[in-house]
Parts: C-alpha cells; sequence; structure tokens
DNA sequence: CTCCAGGCTTACG
DNA sequence: CGTAAGCATGGA
C-alpha cells in the first residue's frame, strides 16, 4: 500500500464518467488493470493504492502527470466550460489497455451503458482468468479467438458477437498492429482503426482517447450530441452522421488540442 | 406495443 | 458520392 499526494485529482468523477466499465466501489474502489487487482480510495488529498504495481503505472493509469492546469486553461474557453470544471474538478482521463477499450466500445455501439456493462462483465466471467474470487481478467485475444459464436452467445453481445470474435482472431494471428497505433498521429490512427469491422468515427475516437491518450480526439455520442445542442446551441439540420462530424470539427477548433479533456466534463454532466 | 440505447454496415439513389 | 434501413438485446 502507498500514498499518492496528488491536487486536482478527483477518484470518484473519473472513475464513474463513463469511460470505464469495470471498477467497482464499495469503501474502496476495485478494478483490474493489466490483468491485477488495484483497490483505491482518496482521503485528504491523498489517494491510496493498494497493489502489486510500481507507483509509476498507477500515476500513469490515473495520468497524474497531465498539467492539469494547463488543460483546463486551455480547454476554458467560456463560462459553461468552465462551470463544469469547477463542478467536476480533478476529473482526469484514464489510460486504459487498448484491447479491452476496443472491444468494450466494440460493445458501445448503438446500446445502453447498463447492456455493455453487464456484457462485459459475462465476457470476463466466460473467458478470463479469475484473479481473486469473484474477480476476472478482461480475456486477451487469444482467448477470445478459441470462442465459437455458441460459446459468446451467453454474453448477449448481439449482432456484435461476430465482430469481437473476428478482431479477436485477427489481433490473435498478430496481423493488425493494435498496440503499434500509440506511436501514430491522431489522424492515422483513427485511420487504421476504422479498418476493423464494427469501428466507426465514433468508437475510434473512444480508443484514441481512452487507450492511446489522442487527447484532440472528440467522440460524439447521444450524450455529448445532446449536451453541446443544450450549451452551445447547436442545430444543425440534416443527417445525424453529418450532425456528428460537424460537431467534433468543431470542439476540436473550439477547445483546442485537449478537447477530449472537454468532451468528459460535458459527458459526466450530461449523464447527470 | 413502440421507441431508444456511448453506432456501424450495407444497400440504394 | 450522401443517406436511410437493419441490426440483437433489454428497459422504459
Amino acid at each position: 500500500m502507498y500514498r499518492i499526494k496528488i491536487n486536482d485529482f478527483n477518484l470518484d468523477h473519473s472513475l464513474s464518467c463513463g469511460q470505464v466499465f469495470r471498477w467497482e466501489k464499495k469503501d474502496w474502489w476495485t478494478g483490474i488493470v493489466n490483468g491485477a487487482i488495484v483497490r483505491a480510495k482518496q482521503e485528504d488529498g491523498e489517494l491510496i493504492v493498494e497493489s502489486s504495481f510500481h507507483k509509476e503505472l498507477i500515476v500513469d493509469y490515473f495520468r497524474l502527470d497531465d498539467d492539469i492546469q494547463q488543460i483546463y486553461a486551455s480547454i476554458g474557453r467560456d463560462e459553461k466550460i468552465a462551470s463544469l470544471i469547477n463542478k467536476y474538478r480533478g476529473l482526469r482521463l484514464i489510460r486504459q489497455d487498448p484491447w479491452e477499450c476496443l472491444v468494450t466500445y466494440m460493445c458501445s455501439s448503438n446500446n445502453t451503458i447498463w447492456n455493455i456493462t453487464n456484457s462485459i462483465r459475462r465476457m470476463c466471467e466466460c473467458f478470463g482468468n479469475e484473479i481473486e474470487k469473484g474477480f476476472y481478467s478482461f480475456p486477451t485475444p487469444q482467448a477470445l479467438s478459441c470462442a465459437s459464436l455458441c460459446d459468446m452467445s451467453q454474453c448477449r453481445l448481439g449482432f456484435r458477437a461476430p465482430r469481437v470474435l473476428k478482431i479477436a482472431n485477427i489481433v490473435a494471428k498478430g496481423e493488425f498492429d493494435l498496440y503499434g497505433i500509440k506511436d501514430l498521429s491522431y489522424r492515422k490512427g483513427r485511420e487504421e482503426l476504422m479498418k476493423i469491422e464494427g469501428v466507426g468515427n465514433k468508437i475510434a475516437d473512444c480508443v484514441l482517447l481512452f487507450a492511446f491518450g489522442k487527447l484532440e480526439s472528440f467522440p460524439v455520442d447521444t450524450h455529448i450530441e445532446q449536451i453541446m445542442e443544450r450549451y452551445y446551441g447547436f442545430n444543425f439540420k440534416g443527417p445525424k452522421s453529418r450532425k456528428r462530424d460537424e460537431m467534433a470539427e468543431f470542439a476540436r477548433n473550439y477547445f483546442g488540442k485537449y478537447c477530449g479533456y472537454a468532451q468528459e466534463y460535458l459527458y459526466l454532466e450530461d449523464l447527470g
């Protein structure tokens, strides 16, 4: 167990803003990072962590070395976003594992958060390893590539199941360099991710933001769409897909290179 | 019953 | 090219 002194970090906001799906709060927050249990809680401006990992990995996972003051100054373009920064101060992006992030957000398409959470939990129980009683690792590409559609049916992914199995097979065979995307630019990484069946611009943006730390990514979903309409008077008439493209472009120009952080504050506000 | 949920693919003009 | 239906599943 160790303590990390850290300003402008809020563990509750960071873990309950919808970016991660597998952390649970009792007294401590409990989650699985890189296949091992991590417990964390926050007391008196200190982050208390119980984990077999070194402190550096935890700092990296919670992005505690981000210069959040500079980010706030950069995205704080008006009093609306400034009030959200104030309201949810300390919400930080989390550096997720790319594979888990990819599969999780592939499951998110046309789905509810409740359904996504349950599907992911079932996948971990069926195809992951039990690390500790009741806690399972996220299934590796290899583990999923051994599964059949029939095996997967109990996870209730619906039409997403064959897409997940397909990319699991491709990654397991080493035919898609998922982890190599971290070295690509935002645009190039997006191009690569969108070659995956079941990954369009929104899911690619989520993976680029939550796993690869491309902060210029601004995923637009129904929640962001609604709050951007409320906050910034977006009333683009036309098909949904074009409307979302316009919003993302606007946000990149308006909030700047850290717009991914702005997205998370807007998203949490819309979750309520 | 119908509609919608952190969208994407396919097909049609 | 750009746009609309269809898609599993489950809750409101």
